[in-house]
RNA sequence: GCGGGUGUGGCGGAAUGGUAGACGCCGGGGACUUAAAAUCCCCUGAUCUUUUGAUCGUGCGGGUUCGAGUCCCGCCACCCGCACCA
């Protein structure tokens, strides 16, 4: 008896090498073919791939196979964002540099995505700790430097006292360093930045264009790049200093009772001296920054003795040191209007100051009581001299006219985006390309001396910046006047390193980082897939990026990528013992209907699904179940059932389905006749309908859904009799899942006798003439109800409907001789009675 | 607190306002086999009913409609972002 099954041991590994030998995923740009950019965030060599990878890789890759098969010239390449802050932990913890490190991970990485069979174009990887990438880069940030986009200035920064670095604002989470978890300390640091707010209008606008992303991630970057509008203005106070206030509420300035200002503000800092002020000031930096913590945080002041005096009615208000204002939002100082502000409601009752309503439903409440909470919505203006009975739209532009014509005030646009800190004391990054000369200050390095490449010879004995304790490395001499000088020590940011390099994998030219046609051939990316969690740094920093390159000259692509699409997690159940220690799936077993330990049966606890971690033990390896089950199982159980934008929760008996499905294909295909005759209508018209929907499905990265009517067409198939339809229907099947099952198809491509690989051949074509349907099956509600069913011939007369309808035995019961008020008739679908 | 999302069988999930639960998983029964694996066939929302069938059923409460998982109004629960941003 012949072994009738799918071998994926053997088969995967033939068929990788046959599509490396033809080049079969090298991207042409000369190209006279549609081009497609297909792109998924590239990794970071971390160690090994996970299912989280083989999820969005699989995405990717289904969409780059069917374009292929649709015609377009596509460019789906591969590389490593291989910079970063673990190689540096794995170099002070295995005493292994942290380039070796990551070579090693990229190795085995890379063999880890082969064994998938992704369509990629290998000629194009690179890691962005090649100097060659990161020289380019240095060079990129020479062009933004020339063109004014970079400065340097000495700022409190984010310092993390256990990575012994800063972090950007987006790396604080709850006050912690996002990767250390460490609380984090202010500190004041000469640091390079970009200016990324220049672009804060042009980032926020384009958002507008991007209908192919998620509203989600077009919401949180509209949030975080925050833009508001209101007045800017003047306070005089009594001590003669003038006292600069942002509201976004100028309408409400005659019920405005104090001022607050930070506790870094300036004049609360000059008046230090007191101990009193200086221990207050203490208390304000203390307090945490988590929600919890924000959440219950009590309003604190401390009354300066000095007093702000109103532009308007020119009455003294008390100015305050406050904990709940931010020194980096505005100008660092609010005017307290606690009538229509909930933080200045809480302030102005805990200290005792007026609360006067100047804003109310209508003109009568002017003199209605405030209750327990400030009225930050909208209404009439009350108890405001000029501004009674305008609106609060109205009075906010009446505010800023007086305010701008006599000139202590303006309206300004103020944005929650800060300029982006890319210092990093750290060495496992770009260098960046200054050189600190005595005479002439910060001196770009020239560009023929790029790369700026980083020291081989380095120790991590102890914290910091290795490159700022090298012996040598940071020694240079001047550009300008050939004096010693040192090299900037730090490095950029790793988030500059994945802001370019989806324009390096469209163009790499040795001596340039990019060539602009190349990249007007392929860009703005078709599809990016990615997690979620790049919704704001990477997604935003590579926007910029582009339209910084694109300000200046270098591009003329203004968003990197048309379309976003982010990815759903694997999750797993947990598992884990009475004490609450967690169990790895493979210490676990299925007795009867609870789960026990594989050794000594000890009862376990299945815990909910979550995402795969290695703290809870609930990662399953890719490379263990494709060592069992081939590659294309599991990349077909990464497209079934969870649509792609949801979790995906990963099971034992999920990949043991999609096993049997291979094989079951598998004996479809072997049972494929070229030579069969007769006809079936049925199973021809389903399989050109297939064809429709899973294009469709696929288009619409409905991957689900598409695998659901392939399951449809493969049992359709096995149960009809052999006919030309059939063959025909099980070519097609062989086609559509070729982009998910690459392997199994081209093994079974080549044994039905068909010349060439099937990663190269065409989609499917169908007739439009065979998807119409001759018959249609009319449901019959009586009432609303569905009482029967028939048959009938597509298009038929809504009288003939109506006729079989009543015909029927089942609905005639159902009327049981109540009168027929109204029969409503939809062609083809059904027929409801109404009585 | 603000913003966004989700809610359908035991589970993952389908469903242009028109037969709710496609497809897959789990489960049950059977065939084949010395046996097992593999494979194949049947059943599988709930309740009642001998069959025919009937009633209920898409988080909850209303509404629009001949007809609502889908549209409208009001709630609830869970998940994810952001957060003293003036």
């Amino acid at each position: 008896m012949t072994d009738n099954r799918f071998d994926p041991s053997h088969a995967d590994g033939r068929w990788q090498s046959a599509w490396e030998q033809a080049g079969t995923f090298t991207a042409d740009s000369n190209s006279d073919k549609p081009k497609s950019y297909i792109l998924e965030m590239f990794p970071y060599p971390s160690g090994r791939i996970h299912m989280g990878h083989v999820r969005n890789y699989t995405m990717g890759d289904v969409l780059a196979r069917y374009k292929k098969m649709r015609g377009a010239e596509v460019l789906h390449p591969m590389g490593w964002d291989a910079f970063g802050m673990p190689a540096e932990n794995a170099a002070m913890e295995k005493k292994v540099h942290p380039g070796t490190w990551t070579r090693s991970n990229i190795e085995g990485m890379k063999a880890q995505l082969k064994r998938i069979g992704f369509a990629l174009d290998w000629t194009r990887e690179f890691a962005t700790c090649d100097p060659e990438y990161y020289g380019h880069e240095q060079a990129l940030f020479l062009d933004m430097y020339e063109a004014g986009l970079v400065y340097r200035r000495q700022s409190e920064v984010n310092w993390d006292p256990v990575d012994m670095t800063v972090l950007a604002n987006e790396q604080v989470i709850d006050g912690k360093g996002w990767r250390s978890g460490a609380e984090v300390e202010k500190r004041k640091l000469d640091q390079w930045f970009l200016k990324i707010t220049d672009f804060a209008e042009d980032l926020l606008d384009g958002l507008g264009e991007l209908k192919d992303w998620p509203d989600k991630v077009r919401l949180m970057q509209e949030n975080w790049i925050g833009k508001s509008s209101g007045l800017e203005f003047l306070f005089e106070l009594s001590n003669g200093e003038k006292l600069p206030v942002y509201t976004t509420r100028p309408d409400t300035i005659f019920g405005a009772s104090f001022c607050a200002i930070a506790a870094d503000h300036p004049i609360a800092q000059g008046l230090a001296d007191d101990p009193a002020v200086a221990a207050f000031i203490e208390e304000c930096k203390r307090g945490g920054t988590t929600a919890a913590e924000l959440e219950t945080a009590e309003k604190l002041g401390f009354d300066t003795g000095i007093t702000a005096k109103h532009p308007f009615t020119g009455a003294p208000m008390p100015v305050f040191i406050a904990n709940f204002v931010l020194m980096d939002y505005g100008t660092g100082a609010v005017m307290g209007v606690p009538g229509h502000d909930q933080r200045d409601f809480e302030f102005a009752t805990k200290y005792e100051l007026p609360i006067t309503r100047v804003v109310a439903k209508d003109a009568s409440e002017a003199d209605a009581p405030m209750g327990d909470e400030a009225e930050a919505g909208d209404g009439v203006i009350v108890n405001s001299d000029f501004l009674d009975g305008m609106s609060v739209e109205d009075a906010k532009a009446e505010v800023i006219k007086r305010a701008e014509d006599v000139g202590w005030g303006e309206g300004t646009t103020v944005w929650r985006l800060r300029d982006w800190g890319i210092s990093r004391q750290r060495y496992w990054g770009t260098p960046i390309p200054i050189i600190h000369s005595p005479d002439h200050g910060p001196v770009p390095v020239p560009k023929d001396q790029l790369p700026v490449e980083l020291p081989e010879d380095i120790d991590f004995d102890t914290p910091g910046n290795p490159l700022e304790r090298h012996p040598t490395w940071k020694h240079t001499t001047c550009p300008i006047s050939g004096k010693p000088a040192l090299r900037e020590t730090d490095t950029l940011d790793t988030f500059a390193n994945s802001s370019w390099y989806f324009l390096r994998f469209a163009s790499q030219p040795a001596d340039a980082p990019f060539d602009p046609d190349e990249i007007a051939k392929w860009l703005p990316v078709e599809h990016y897939i990615g997690g979620v969690e790049h919704a704001i740094l990477h997604l935003l920093y590579a926007r910029f990026w582009t339209r910084a390159l694109s300000s200046i000259g270098k591009i003329e692509v203004k968003e990197p990528f048309a379309a976003l699409f982010t990815q759903g997690m694997v999750t797993h159940e947990t598992y884990a013992l009475g004490d609450g220690s967690w169990l790895s799936p493979e210490e676990v077993k299925k007795d009867g209907a609870d789960w026990v330990t594989v050794e000594g049966g000890k009862p376990v606890v299945a815990g909910r699904v979550t995402k795969m971690s290695k703290s809870k033990k609930n990662v399953v390896d890719p490379d263990a179940i494709i060592d069992q089950y081939g590659a294309d199982a599991v990349r077909w159980f990464m497209l079934s059932d969870s649509p792609p934008e949801r979790d995906l929760p990963w099971s034992e008996a999920g990949i043991e389905g999609c096993w049997r499905f291979v094989q079951r294909l598998w004996r479809l295909f072997d049972a494929y006749d070229p030579a069969a005759s007769g006809e079936d209508k049925n199973l021809s018209r389903k399989a050109h309908q297939t064809i429709v929907a899973v294009a469709e499905d696929i288009e619409a990265l409905s991957f689900n859904k598409a695998v659901a009517r392939l399951y449809e067409l493969t049992g359709a198939s096995e149960k009809a009799a052999p006919s030309e339809a059939r063959s025909f229907a099980i070519r097609a099947i062989l086609h559509m899942v070729s982009p998910m099952m690459p392997h199994l198809a081209e093994e079974a491509h080549a044994k039905m006798g068909a010349s060439g690989l099937i990663a190269e051949a065409a989609w499917p074509k169908h007739d439009p003439a065979l998807l119409v349907e001759d018959e249609v099956t009319i449901a019959i509600q009586h009432k609303g109800k569905l009482r029967d069913t028939i048959t009938a011939p597509k298009g038929a007369p809504k009288e003939d409907l109506e006729a079989l309808a009543l015909a029927s035995e089942k609905v005639q019961r159902s009327l049981d001789g109540a009168e027929v008020r109204k029969v409503i008739v939809v062609p083809d679908r059904l027929v409801n009675i109404v009585t």
